[in-house]
DNA sequence: ACGCTGTCGACTGTCGACAGTCAATCCGGC
DNA sequence: GCCGGATTGACTGTCGACAGTCGACAGCGT
């Protein structure tokens, strides 16, 4: 049979899996800000749905990394804090480097061909000055190097580190003031070091670029990043408005 | 108040840990047997309890890997195929290189002599020729040196890539023929070049170390490996003896 | 006024039941 | 006898309800 004419499985997208997907949305778009309480009943209420596939979406995004449970309180939306950040850019730069290193391996053209690609992409949005679009071909680039790897887990670790840092790269580069060039040139420096064939040079370049963006981050944190610290403990709980609830 | 008489907080273990604990225990120890079906029903009558909790505990081992979910069909304990094993290994290479990386950078000489000592466990236990013994404490080690990155994201990241893989060692490890010597060596050298402080040749050991492993442990799958292959349908039930189910 | 205790509403943890779905089996036509 | 469709049994997906627990609040005593 030609892969054109092979049927891809249909979605099969149970309640749970909708309802997560829909969380999931609401919270990359900003909308469930982080250390809002997600309750299950009012949910389920807006959903016409029983408590049940929230429950099991709630599990879902726990244990993306997305949420985080309080034992007999209910889930809350993960916040991040500056330690956070470090953390996820260490694992980040560690996962990144080995997919570097089997891309070289591998000798693959076509690889460095669709890196290319995705550098090509950034550097017009960046001249474009499109912050938005910006901050999705860099995480375009740094998913397309995962995918490349051909290694699923590696590409889904990947996904778990990166889901909640989505939303707060967005809210980074666009309110950054200066400009993105030196991201873009330490983009190009990792795309040419993994050309080069050096896994260890294109480790380091990996390092040094995470060093950095990490600390872009971290240091912007301090100023206006909601749900920065741990023990910021305002909730939110969506639906009905904005009832600001303080739990401990 | 003293010490002495301050109360810790109760262990709060809802029903859905406990049965969680329980099937993980059941999967290390091999009684739950890779491709076996976990049936909901059955282990809740088992439990005496309702399925709610059971289809909890089953969420939680499938987003640490340790199951499968084959949607209205049910969840499945995983199967690790060749390919499964490289991804885990490559996946663990990148993970331990941070984190040799972080230990380096932060000069801890408490975290090399920890090292050095989990170290002295796995030369004790290969002297005995307690294979079991030996397992236990190269994974020791392995989380000992993830422990020690200080990442918690790193190491749980670890911890999900492990989970099954342990029960797989294991069994390869403890029906080894040959002598364990060059595991021990291999090791010996990451922790040399830890202490060496040079990150890039830390990581080349890591990443040597690795390669070796994975290819002890994918040769070995084709011979004796129960869940080799993902086309192996074979499908136990836990309880009542040894139900063997043939889906698909 | 302050701190402690009892009460209360709301939400989570758990339960039993029902409906939908899957795979295996049975049955009839060829 | 073999193939295809209907049937069946079992299990999952979903539901509404109940009970336990948490945090907030009010009332009491000091």
């Amino acid at each position: 049979m030609t892969d054109a004419l092979a049927l891809p499985p249909l979605p099969r997208t149970s309640l749970a899996d909708a309802t997560a997907e829909l969380i999931r949305e609401r919270i990359f778009s900003g909308a469930f800000e982080p250390g809002m309480w997600l309750v299950e009943t009012d949910m389920a209420r807006q959903l016409h749905t029983s408590r049940a596939p929230v429950r099991e979406a709630l599990a879902m995004l726990r244990a993306e990394g997305l949420a985080r449970e309080e034992p007999g309180r209910g889930t809350y939306v993960a916040t991040l804090d500056r330690r956070d950040i470090e953390e996820i850019y260490e694992v980040r730069a560690g996962l990144e480097s080995v997919a570097a290193r089997l891309i070289i391996e591998r000798h693959d053209e076509a690889a460095l061909a669709a890196l290319d690609h995705a550098l090509e992409e950034m550097r017009r949005t960046a001249e474009q000055d499109d912050r938005q679009a910006f901050v999705d071909a860099d995480l375009a680039l740094h998913g397309e190097l995962c995918r490349l790897s051909r290694n699923g887990r590696l590409l889904r670790a990947w996904e778990a580190q990166v889901g909640l840092l989505r939303t707060l790269i967005r809210l980074e580069v666009t309110t950054l003031v200066g400009t993105v060039e030196p991201l873009l040139t330490e983009h190009g420096r990792l795309v040419d070091e993994i050309r080069s064939g050096d896994p260890a040079r294109a480790a380091a370049a990996c390092w040094a670029l995470f060093r950095g963006a990490s600390q872009i981050l971290t240091e912007r944190m301090a100023v206006d990043i909601p749900g920065q610290s741990r023990n910021d403990t305002t909730r939110r709980r969506p639906g009905s408005g904005a009832t600001t609830e303080t739990p401990r």
